[in-house]
DNA sequence: AGAGATAATTACGACTAGCGTAACATCGAC
DNA sequence: GTCGATGTTACGCTAGTCGTAATTATCTCT
């Protein structure tokens, strides 16, 4: 699941280990031991082993079925991690502010692992919205998440950006040499918006929270469902979502 | 920090000290390393090597200070939790709407360790209220957690009450004795009421969720300023949160 | 600013924790 | 009831991991 060179000894296998059999049971609830083991290739004792300390630790639970969920530590390691992480404690009020402005659903993503994670959300109360969910992946290259990228000196982005795009869609950026291209366009405007690149449905924009040195740290967003998003209703969010970075980026110290 | 026995062993020791060392910087956040060593009775390099497994994988974070603080991944682990425990999932809309009609706060807790844990709560939009905090611990023999001891097996019981009852206010109860009495009389009833035993100033009404066996999964929980808290309040409280409970339970199936 | 104290980090040999194999038990399906 | 699959246990061997002690970085106080 994850090792790309034999990487180096400094640290401990069996926790290594341990966080890929507790990111496994969050991806898929109710998971089997067999499942886990063979997802992250491993033997079965050494995952029962594993499972055995978390369960009785309260991190993961065992349903009589014999299947694996989180379990109500890991409810209370994500709440006090909301609270220490600054970005997240910070964020989440100017998102619900924006989210509240824009009447739709934002988004707080950072990079991660060459992917962007969502780490923070709003949802307006609205019958139809956008969903977002926190901890759900998405490539860098599609949609307006390619603000992560824009920033970054061009020798990362460079190893950030795979050989074949993944086309999500069939307004998908799949060439390299555009995508390059679009990512100067999103430099020099400093925003994005995708019509339909990740979901054909759906337009998305962000916007960069820069730090004071012109890295990024982080990209807000707005997604609304296309068919009632009009030109008008895009420059509106670009103007709200350049606030909230602002306000961000000023809140973190800059 | 937990050891009664020496403790079986079937479980890998790594991985149990890991979790000590999360939840060491869950509760102490900008805890240094040396802190941590010492707090849970580890060298310091065994500790160092285990932060930087988890830092490599957005556990935790390391500040460039030198402290460390849970990280992202410990956010994306707790949301997925909060959807995978049944209890949480259900719970939450209709601890929602039970502070919504009380204007008070509310909370659910489970026996954790032989304490109450709380593991999810609702506080309404008002100026004063009481504050609740998810992965706060509270002891089961003082405020009106206490029902989560009452409907226990007299054995289990005994063993869930220390010798020496915690003083947490001068109203809390100190003798044995008569917190037994005390916890017949909630089990006939069905509710506990607390008023300043666990802080001065503070009504505690709680009611439990119980199983098809008469066994406590958890408990409901308003806490409300003494002072705006009327004899009739506290009735109206009690009906609420008998509705509420029953409905988790019937949400759990029963 | 420099000396002393404290904390963080590295190196490495020793040892046992923890791994895998393989045998066994349990569960489900047909 | 038999077969396949999954979960669990036992145990001997090995390498992962631990602690000591030395080293470096960082902080503190005068």
């Amino acid at each position: 699941m994850n090792d790309q060179p034999p990487e180096k000894n400094n640290i401990v296998q069996a926790v290594d280990v341990c966080i890929d059999v507790l990111l496994n049971v969050a991806k898929n609830p109710d998971v089997r031991l067999t499942e886990i083991a063979q997802n992250i290739g491993e033997s079965k004792p050494r995952i029962l082993r594993m499972l055995r300390t978390m369960e009785r630790r309260g991190l993961v639970r065992k349903s009589d079925t014999g299947t694996y969920r989180l379990g109500t530590t890991a409810i209370v390691l994500g709440t006090a991690a909301s609270t220490q992480v600054d970005l997240v404690r910070i964020a989440n009020p100017i998102l619900e502010e924006l989210g509240q402005k824009a009447n739709e659903t934002t988004q707080l993503r950072i990079i991660d692992n060459g992917e962007s994670l969502c780490i923070a959300k709003f949802e307006p109360m609205r019958d139809l919205r956008v969903q977002a969910m926190i901890g759900r992946r998405r490539p860098l290259t599609a949609g307006s998440y390619k603000v992560l990228l824009a920033y970054l000196h061009p020798q990362v982005q460079q190893q950030m950006i795979p050989d074949i795009l993944p086309k999500l869609t069939n307004r998908t950026i799949t060439d390299r040499a555009k995508l390059i291209l679009e990512l100067e366009k999103i430099k020099r405007q400093g925003f994005c918006v995708s019509f339909g690149e990740v979901s054909e449905q759906l337009v998305s924009v962000s916007v960069p929270v820069l730090a004071f040195d012109g890295s990024v740290i982080a990209a807000v967003n707005v997604g609304a469902p296309a068919f009632r998003t009009q030109r008008s209703d895009v420059d509106r969010f670009i103007v709200l979502l350049k606030d909230a970075a602002s306000k961000i980026s000023a809140r973190l110290g800059w």
